[in-house]
RNA sequence: GGAAGCGUGGCUGAGUGGUUGAAGGCACCGCUUUCGAAAAGCGGCAUGCGGGUAACCGUAUCGUGAGUUCAAAUCUCACCGCUUCCGCCA
């Protein structure tokens, strides 16, 4: 959600971002839409001014026959005032539903581009891995090692179900408890949130009304999150936050539900595309303030990045185009890592902040040293998702025995060095 | 699942139809006093929207939504949330 009166104030800009993100919005739509709110909402409240005064001279009038003959009077004036109550209704809710449709204003240093293809690669870390011998793709070294079931997956599941077994299953928990170590010395406060939500949580996070499609719904009318992002927004909505503790720095550790609707043509296999997944991921509340952004920004991404090195694994970072931007995000990075048996990098995680977009919707706001009242700026940054961070770890770490060696940093963890 | 109660500003807490955006207290910010501090005294202190250069004016907001009424924090209904008791259960 953007600021109205930034809205009114800056057309040109409210279109050139929707054009950058390829997003069908038209800006001109929504300010006559607003022109009617103004003119509607000038005309109900000089009625209610009216009736307000008039009330106040009823509720001291002692003589009974005026004081009924004011009621009498009042009661036209009601008449008009529920019309026009009704017709300022119907343009509110035109309105509102356009204001959720307004898109951010991307960085100018965000390329464009239509689609993650033209996203920019700003940094490459690390040697690809060579092999002096055929290296598998994941699914066959994982089911080889029974660290993976697809077949009972999908028997249980369906499409994309999946079952991590034995060394599977204990290498996430070596990669989870890694990383809630390496990032909590980093100041993160770790977080279990509920990832069942209602649904005005994802119209803060801008998730909707933009992606239905993609959201699992209970019978009960929540969403279970696709993001621990999500919740962990939530946590403070309606919120005055206190802004000695800026930054606020999480650290949520949760479920992730995806239905991928529309890309059943894509990554059929394995464990890059799955309905359900575990991420950690980090978010930050902070001043309203565009450098502290970006700097936090810059921040969380290379959290994520020294958390890859210290794994080893070859990754490179790019900067996201226009088009593969969401509705709410100013800039995005993703970090991708190599994939040998496919012959290219895959993304693991999407750092992105979004100004007081969010934090708008979710009403999150703290006081300045002057007393004077803002909404927060947000960030998001994945820190870990598994299982798809196996699939890169196995592919680059496998043996000519089909055995895969173990990252030194998660050894102490795992309680190996040899998965075989 | 059954029963009862509750939801007011940053916090606490009055307020059950009429000049109530809302008493009192705490916190916070000025000033007085003090060498300084504490204490005390005086004053200030909600947010959104619209208008105005501004002082300020108008309007809305007492969990949310609908309703009754000339008039709702106050009455009615629905929903959401919380608390307590009983039952059930990982």
């Amino acid at each position: 959600m953007l600021d109205i009166k930034f809205i009114r104030e800056n057309k040109d800009l409210v279109k050139m971002a929707a054009e950058k993100k390829h997003s069908s919005f038209d800006v001109e739509t929504l300010l006559i839409a607003d022109e009617k709110r103004i003119a509607m909402l000038t005309s109900v409240e000089g009625l209610r001014g009216e009736q307000n005064k008039m009330n106040n001279s009823i509720s001291v009038e002692k003589d009974p026959a005026i004081r009924g003959q004011m009621i009498n009077e009042m009661r036209l004036v009601k008449e008009d005032l529920i019309k026009k109550e009704e017709d300022l209704k119907s343009v509110m809710t035109e309105w509102q539903s356009l204001m959720l449709q307004v898109p951010n204003i991307p960085d100018m240093s965000v390329p464009d581009g239509d689609s993650d293809e033209e996203n920019q690669e700003i940094k490459k870390w690390g040697e690809i891995t060579n092999f002096d011998f055929e290296p598998k793709d994941h699914l066959d070294l994982m089911t080889n090692l029974k660290m993976v079931d697809f077949e009972r997956g999908s028997k249980v599941h369906g499409f994309r179900g999946y079952y991590l077994t034995g060394a599977g299953a204990i290498l996430s928990f070596a990669i989870w408890n890694y990383a809630l170590e390496f990032f909590g010395k980093r100041g993160f406060t770790p977080i279990l949130p509920p990832v069942i939500v209602r649904k005005q949580n994802l119209y803060g996070t801008g998730h909707l009304p933009g992606d239905v499609e993609d959201y699992y719904m209970t019978q009960d009318g929540d969403a279970l999150a696709g993001t621990a992002e999500v919740p962990l927004m939530g946590m403070h909505a309606d919120e005055i936050l206190d802004a000695n503790n800026f930054p606020i720095k999480y650290l949520g550790f949760s479920p992730c539900f995806r239905r991928e609707a529309g890309s059943h043509s894509k990554d059929v296999k394995g464990l890059i595309r799955v309905h359900e997944f575990y991420k950690l991921e980090q978010v930050i509340l902070c001043e309203a303030s565009h450098t502290e952004s970006v700097k936090l920004h810059e921040e969380l991404n290379r959290n994520t990045e020294e958390f890859i090195e210290s794994l080893n694994i070859p990754y490179r970072t790019v900067l996201n185009c226009g088009g593969d931007l969401g509705q709410g995000q100013v800039k995005k990075y993703d970090i991708e890592l190599w994939i040998p048996k496919e012959g290219k990098y895959r993304e693991i995680s999407s750092a992105s902040y979004f100004h007081d977009f969010q934090t708008r919707r979710f009403n999150i706001r703290y006081r300045d040293s002057e007393g004077k009242m803002h909404y927060a700026h947000s960030l998001n940054c994945t820190a870990i998702p598994t299982p798809r961070i196996l699939v890169s770890m196995v592919e680059n770490f496998q043996q000519a025995d089909g055995t895969i060696k173990v990252p030194e940093v998660l050894q102490k963890y795992f309680g190996k060095d040899i998965i075989s």
